[in-house]
DNA sequence: CATGAATGAGGATTCATTCAT
DNA sequence: AATGAATGAATCCTCATTCAT
């Protein structure tokens, strides 16, 4: 996702690198917004952190984006269609309903370490009930293919006898997005208070097989 | 939560009510802050709206609370205060494992459900890493009354062999909080999403049993 | 200076001892202004903090000196009175022009040495251009014992031979102030640029040494 | 100590005078607050009367110096460099000791005379305990260039018999300092003591030459 | 395309003083 | 006489944004 585009004929003209690269530049500017609305949501980042993080001039941020907000935007969306992007890659090879699910359970898990930004930006964007997604037509129109996916090992699952009927993808999926997110975006609070480590590898791993479990569990027939 | 402490003179003389009221002002700074905190976050939140929520002058804020930090950190105890002191009075007074964690659930789902402001202050708190929760040692050192219960439930569940063994309360805990604050907390964006109402009286009563069936079903011996 | 005014009848009532006590609370107010003002300056000085030294309430500092201003000019004059008061208990003694000299300049010496938060008051004083001083009829008033003991010592030796003829005393002691006063009062750059400790024993006897060997070089015949 | 920079073809566009030229704007903040800060002393200097004086927007004021803290080190800093280029000026062209000497305390006499800002705001930083100065690691490593010419020309005196033998250079120039410091600060309050206009041509020349008299009748040998 | 100085609106905090009790 | 809560006017500082170069 990061920077890098070069083009080939960069080699040529090595110096002043940073010249005249407006791919460079606006990605260098989206990677260092995700940090920082990451970090501190969207009513605590700083304009003037972002530039100075993507190491471009603040005009540039404002040329490129129009402003803050729609900086903000621009995260939220590429953070969307990554994740989106991401489910597409999912190959459900394994046909076999209950094993297909455990990788679908282990993707969602699995995307949530890898992109502790996205759940950062999604809590701050429920903080401010979604104005910003709902200005996004190109999100809300996105489907989600982890959706489908959820869909079609259900039906294969019932079909098979090994799932209940008429499970709601939605609700299966809000589950499993529930007890993966929740666990990684309140650890600060939970490992104060029940005073655990609940980032250590084998802590995190215990929780994978957490949620695999519980929602097998629900799913049985 | 809220002011009360009327003395009962007070209603002899009913104007002027709001004049040296050391507890009702108080109280109102730290009512008004938790709406201002809960919608607005920590940076979000202005210091000059709570204290035209509060109808006090600013300066008062500052006398009892220090300054805005100091307010959050008041916020934020109380909210922890608040769910300990409800789920003290949880009386199990279902003796039987099922319907006690039914209850135990219930109540969970009916707390976040009624106090939509806790889990804003702990999504808020989070994107902070508990760095306020942190500095406080009386929340840390209040010790969730529902764990215990759920310690109980559990060990009545695993001796009527109902329940499987050895469940760690703690990762029930979690998982029956993560079912239900995700849901709420993320209902802005996952409505968007999936074009659902997820707040209408028949989605809200839906989950809550989706939370129960789901739990008692990971919990089946 | 301080405080104490004990009245006699005090003992028998020793419940709530600073009740009802004018002198005793405004030598309190008196004191802790001075306290006050001496470090941090006029504009530096808080009211609260004077209030909080004092331990009285604030509104006895309004009660009895109208305000911060009323109270900074009451310390002004408290301060000149003592070091006019201090002065006439000179007793001269020493009827050779010589001693005597070296009396007064010691005398001097001595009084900023105890007393340094009359140095502080009037180098705040002088920063406000002694605007409260010219308020203040009493000082202004107040003539100078010092200069009058200094005219008579004068008259003495030059009478004598041993000093020089029309030495005008006011120059004279504003020459001993400024050798004594200015060591003191920029002790703290001084100290720094110079790294030299001006503040040991040893270093404050040479120093009185050295203002009166100056001044005594100055005056000889 | 100005600002000027003028470049050459500033003179063709005289028109909007003070866009975007950094060195002016900032220049233009350390004059208008070296004026503030001597007159009302750090605690009572304000930010908004400096960026007024300025003619600069206060936001610039934090752009180049960082705060109010910043600011009043920046000027306290830009003193003393000035006052150590003056003293390099200095050019002992007498060779002659009691000569050479009189130049110098003429000099630092003429300084104080013609840099009222200078005393003021040494005045302020002792009132801080010198918490500036320490900070400051340029000026404390500054040598005083006047204090290496003072030892020259005692060496020289004494090396003629004109002056005493083992006097110390620094306590030489804290006489001096002194009594031509303690003057011109203190003037408000000891001309309204001694109701006297200690500020006229006669009066300055006077003390001036009563510096001097005072100084080298201390050192005669 | 790129730079960083400049700006105005607003944001947290502090302060001397007054008021109800 | 005494208390401490309450107030409005500053005061320092920050922020997103724009402008001249």
């Amino acid at each position: 996702m990061p920077v890098s585009t070069d083009r080939p004929g960069a080699a040529i003209k090595p110096a002043r690198e940073r010249k005249r690269n407006p791919e460079r530049t606006s990605a260098a500017i989206l990677d260092a917004a995700t940090h920082e609305f990451a970090q501190k949501g969207h009513a605590g980042a700083r304009v003037d952190a972002i530039a100075r993080r993507a190491k471009i001039n603040k005009r540039m941020l404002y040329h490129y984006f129009g402003g803050k907000d729609g900086l903000y935007l621009a995260v939220l969306e590429r953070s969307y269609a990554a994740i989106r992007s991401a489910e597409q890659q999912l190959d459900l090879s394994h046909r076999e309903p209950i094993e297909g699910m455990r990788q679908l359970i282990r993707f969602t898990w699995g995307y949530y370490l890898e992109h502790p930004e996205f759940l950062a930006i999604l809590s701050t964007e429920n903080q401010h009930r979604a104005r910003f997604l709902k200005q996004s037509d190109g999100i809300v129109q996105l489907n989600s293919p982890l959706i489908e996916a959820l869909r079609d090992v259900l039906a294969h699952g019932a079909a098979e006898g090994v799932f209940r009927a008429k499970v709601d993808p939605v609700e299966l999926y809000i589950s499993i997005a529930a007890l993966g997110a929740f666990y990684l975006s309140n650890r600060w609070t939970l490992s104060t208070i029940f005073r655990r480590d609940l980032m250590s590898d084998a802590a995190l791993e215990r929780w994978g097989d957490h949620i695999v479990e519980t929602t097998l569990a629900a799913l049985k027939a």
